[in-house]
This record gives C-alpha cells, structure tokens and sequence, in this order.
DNA sequence: TATTAGCACTTGACCATTGAGAGTGCTAAC
DNA sequence: GTTAGCACTCTCAATGGTCAAGTGCTAATA
C-alpha cells in the first residue's frame, strides 16, 4: 500500500465515500463541507491535484470534480480492512433471512440458490454463488437405478452435501441386482475421492481392463464415466432487476456487459474457482480483473469451507462505485453462516 | 377474423413486414417501392388511413409512417397459419443443432434446458422452456437412499423424464432395508399418480393413519410428502444477451421490464401452464396477455407432448416486433424434435 | 513555509431557435 | 377510382448562448 499522509488519506477517503453515497464527480466544497477539516477548498484542492497525480482520483473533464480511480477503491477498501472499519447493526436482519434456509441445509445447490437471492436483496447488487467444481466434490456413494428397459438413472452423493444425478442410456437391459452389484464394486473404489481422480482413475483402469476384459467391471466403469459427465454448471446468480436500478448501470453499453458476464458464466466460474480454496473475504475492484467481461465491476466473494474442504463460494458482482463495507459485510456473514449450518447439521 | 380486401391486406403485410426488417415507421413510400403495387403513395395513403381506422395500424406522431397495432400482427399472423406461409429452408441447422442433444434425450431438465439456448441463438430472442407442473408430472418411481445418520435423499423418477431429488432430515436413524420397505409400499401405492394427486392422498392417508397409527406407513407419508415438497421451479430462460442488442430494447425502462418478467418466473409459468396442454404453435402478441409484464412483449408457445401426457414446453419471448414467421418455425421444429426424441427413445 | 483568497478559465448541462426532411391529409385534376 | 400537387405538421439534429460548477494559478497572508 502506497503511503499517504494522514491529510491525504482524509480527502481520499471523503471522496470515495462521497461518491459511493452519490454518482457525482465530487468537488473540493462538498469535501470542505460535508467532512469538516479545518481547511479551505483551495488547500483540498491542492491534495486532490497531489492524489490525481499519484492515481488514486481522475477528473471525468476538467471542470467536474474528481472520482476514484481503482486504485482509490483499492487503498479505500483496504483501509477499511486494516482498520477493523466494518461494522454494520443489521446482523439480525441477515441472521433472520437466513433461518428460513435452515430446511435447505440439506441440500447445497438449493442453499446456494437461495442464498444468492438473498446477498442481492441485501445489497442491491447481483447475488452469486458457486458450487464446488469437479476437482473440490468427492463422492461419498453413487447409487444406479433402475430406470427403463434402455436406461439407468445414476445418484451421486457428495461429501459437500449435493446431489447429482444422470440418466445413461444402456444398450442391454441390466437387472437391479446387477446394478447393485456394480454400484457396490464402484463405492469401494471411487468412494471419498474427487470426481477428477475418479475420471482418470477410470482411464487407467480401463486401459487395464481391455487386457482382462471382465464384462463386468469394464461395463461399471463405463457406467460411471457417463455419470460424471454432467454439465458442471454449479454458478447461481440473481438480482438483475435489483442492479438495474442503480444509476451505474443507466446506459445500454454496461447493460450489455453485465449480462453478457453473467450468461457465459465460464469467465465468472473460472474466477471463483480460483478463490475457493483461499479464506476470508476476497475484494476485485474493476481492472484488478484478469477478465475483460468484468474490467468495469467489482466483486466481493468469499468461499464457504467445513476444515480443508471447499463446500461453495458465495459473493456479490456490483459496479466498481460499490458499499464495499457492507458488500464485504454481508458476504462475510453469509459465507459464515451458510459454513456454520453446513458443519453443524 | 375481420375482412379486408386483396388490397388492404398486402398493405397491411407491407408494413408489418418492413417493420419487422427495420424497425423505422413505414411511409407509403417505402411501401409503393419496396412492394411493387401498380398504385402511387397518394392511393397507399388512403388505404393505410383507412387501415388505421380500422386499428390495424398507427401513427407515432403526425409525420411519421405508420406502425402496426397489436391488432395488426395478429392479422398477420393468423395469415401467416391459414396461407402457410411459414417456410424456411434452414431447417437442416436446426437439426444439426439438435443432434448434439441426443445425449440428454433421457433427461428432460438438460435437454429443455441446452434447447433454450438453441432457440435464443436461432431466433435471437429469449429462449424458454418448462418442464410439466406437479399436476402434470406422474411418479414412476421413487427410492429411497441412506445419506447420513440423520438425512435420507429421495430420488423420484417421473414417466416424463425428469429425475428429482429432495435431501429429508430424519430424527431417528433408518436402514437402508427399511428404506426399501418404505419406497416399496409408497411405489405400489403412488405410482402413475401425478404429484399433485399424490400430495392429495397423502393428506386422506394421513388423516386416517391417525387412529391406526401404524409407525411405518405414517412414517413412509411423511417422508414421500417430504420428498414432495421440492420448489417446483422447471423454467428455463436464455439469451438475455442476445435479446439487448435488438433496438427494441435500446431504453432502460423495457430493459427492466423485461428482467422483471424473467426473473420472477412465476407469471411465465402460470402462462406456460395454462398452454401445456394445448396443441400446436401459439403467439401471443403484446397486448393480448392477460399479465402487465408481458403486455409489452409477444410470445411464441408449442407444449411438447406425448400422446396425451404434456412433457415439456418451448417458447420464444420478444418484442412485438418480432420476425413471427421465423420464430413459429424455430418453435413448432424444436417442439417437434424433443416430442420426436423422448417418443422415439 | 503552509494556507488561503481571488480570479480567470474551462467545460458540460440546459434551453430556445432554426432549418431540413419525412410523411401526412386534402383538393382538384385526370 | 386514382393520382399529382401542395400546404401542413412533426421530429430530429445542429447551433449558439447562458449558467453553474469546479478547476489551476498567483499573490497575499499568518
């Protein structure tokens, strides 16, 4: 962190809050006037020049006033870390929009969901969460049903609390015993590890197996490789009419980019991925973002984890003029308390 | 519908249709030259006055070319079905993009869901789909899996395609053997019924299990009433990306309205609902719904079904300026695709 | 030396005016 | 019944002028 005086640091942090509170370019009267120092605008407006050259303000024209730069947004929100500076009253709120998920606890694709329209009602921005990717899910026991004469329906059991399940089509008919039997063989081989050791566990097997060529193992294997092969799409946004109505999205271009980051969810999904296996509350302000889709937002995310073991990520994307404080609240709580319900159920 | 003249009626389709390729007000100009009539704009003037009166078409101000009504696109669209004019020669790529869906015929959830993707992409609009409501959906067959210590996962499988899983906490431990006897008297006793009818007699079983308090029949109720109670949610949406670059939604208050009409889903559903058991290819032009949000906007809707069981529906949401013709043919083709790939399984 | 008052300057926002262009309805002629 | 001609209406884009906000700079001040 750049190192600023104390006085600059002031007109820096009037600046950015001011802005936060109202989307206008703000000028040295209302830093004078609302965040009383004992100084005249001409003296702010000296420090507002220094702090412009050194990146943390930019003026939209030459006579409007001046607005955060990222890097302003950077230094502001890790003050407020240093600083212990989060502090909101509303923790009863939150603990109470989220009693009604307690009969989800259950089942992390319908908490997570439920979760993110939660994080949006609350801050007004878009609500996201991620379900652990295929490296983070271990299988606890994957069970094969019998569906139809052509077809089977497999049940994969998660450690991280999920279920997925997959119908694969089957050539020749396979009675239930026999499905027990292969879905027995399965969970003594597969059972507590990632659905990624798993595939290749069964590539290596399978090579093995051309050799010896049991019909029956061979055939459990190609069952579960077609049971992992569901779409892993475990991102849930929602909140878009919410963010709409802020003033930062009031042009079409914006629009247009918020929606196009949230419907190729690859970008967003390959982000959070990244951040599940890390701790606390994470901060991408804007261009911090290797992601062009996501140069002109900012997002707040934390991962949710029982011990070592990733269970989801929860966040908020908004624009880069964002409450950070209460974003990162909010986010904090959410992520503990969705942590608390999960490792105490 | 009401009667017009040869005349009147190519005018009427000059207009829509123009509107339709740009979305300028047409001018009996254009209409004289881009459609060749043997008649001088003077004589297209007193038909398009004519036309106005009669609501088909409108002024958006004094000198501006007209722009058809609701009213007018209906017109055209009932024409469109009665002269069968709806012909396309790309129906090869629609195929194309439907033979990758092949691998999910067996679950209606992936398949509906890639299948709003294909329809946004192809039309340019938004894509939807539904999978049948709870009154629509019947049980096949349910097991019953031990999950943990104190939660069991039901697994219901419907004659639709669909698998559903709820996780259940339970107070007290149960083996895997009681879980077959419980899905075994539930599967005897429940399947072929819809869920809704389920729900129902459940509620008469319950009452009447009060007095003979037999443990394992009330507790096999309550479990199935349990695995009943997922949010019943099977409404795909995509392309909201796609839908923003249209000039119709160049101004923010449709943009919200739009994102307020997908994002509480439910007034989509009761709509789709209603139309689940219907036949054939319907349009809802603007106006015509019954529901504030969606007056604004038109609706392309075919049910897929099969012999008389509803197994899906799939739709187009756009403007009322909408390529109808296009969009009836990208629905009634998708719509028959799935119809053919869930029949022909 | 740090601060401040004063002032000239820049710039976008707002508003009224204007002229061009598109399209109309009406009337009279064909 | 159709059309040419014309006056009329309305939108849109460009223009220019004023206003207010906010700046940077300079000189005065504590």
């Amino acid at each position: 962190m750049q190192i600023l005086n104390e006085r600059s640091r002031k007109v820096l942090y009037a600046v950015v809050q001011s802005y936060i509170n109202y989307p206008d370019p703000v000028g040295s009267r209302v830093v004078t006037k609302k965040y009383s120092f004992g100084l005249s605008p001409a003296t702010i407006r000296n420090i507002m020049a220094d702090l412009e050259e050194m990146g943390f303000l930019l003026q939209p024209h030459t006579s409007a006033g001046r607005v955060p730069t990222d890097l302003g947004y950077r230094y502001y929100v890790d003050s407020l870390v240093a600083e212990g500076m989060i502090s909101y009253s509303d923790i009863e709120i939150l603990q109470e929009l989220y009693r009604k998920l307690e009969t989800l606890k259950n089942d992390m694709d319908l908490l997570l969901n439920e979760a993110t329209r939660n994080l949006s009602m609350m801050s007004h921005y878009l609500g996201i969460a991620m379900s652990p990717m295929p490296d983070m899910t271990t299988l606890k026991r994957i069970n094969l049903l019998k569906y139809k004469a052509d077809a089977i329906a497999a049940v994969l059991l998660t450690d991280e609390g999920m279920i997925k399940n997959k119908v694969i089509s089957v050539d020749s008919e396979i009675s239930q015993k026999d499905l027990n039997r292969i879905a027995g063989l399965l969970n003594a081989e597969f059972s507590g590890y990632t659905f990624d050791e798993i595939r290749l566990k069964i590539v290596r097997e399978m090579s093995k197996e051309k050799i010896k060529c049991d019909t029956l193992i061979s055939r459990a294997m190609k069952i579960c490789q077609e049971a992992l092969s569901f779409p892993f799409s475990g991102l849930f946004v929602s909140g878009l009419a919410e963010v709409l109505e802020l003033p930062d999205f009031a042009d079409l271009g914006k629009i247009r980019e918020l929606s196009k980051a949230i419907e190729d969810k690859h970008t967003i999904i390959k982000l959070l991925d990244k951040l599940s296996e890390s701790d606390g509350v994470h901060v991408l302000i804007g261009s911090e973002n290797s992601e062009d889709e996501l140069k002109k937002l900012s997002l707040v995310v934390s991962p949710c984890r029982e011990g070592d073991r990733p269970i989801g990520v929860v966040g908020i994307i908004g624009p880069t003029r964002m409450n950070y404080a209460k974003a990162m609240y909010i986010v904090e709580h959410t992520a503990k308390l969705i942590t608390k319900m999960f490792s105490g159920r």
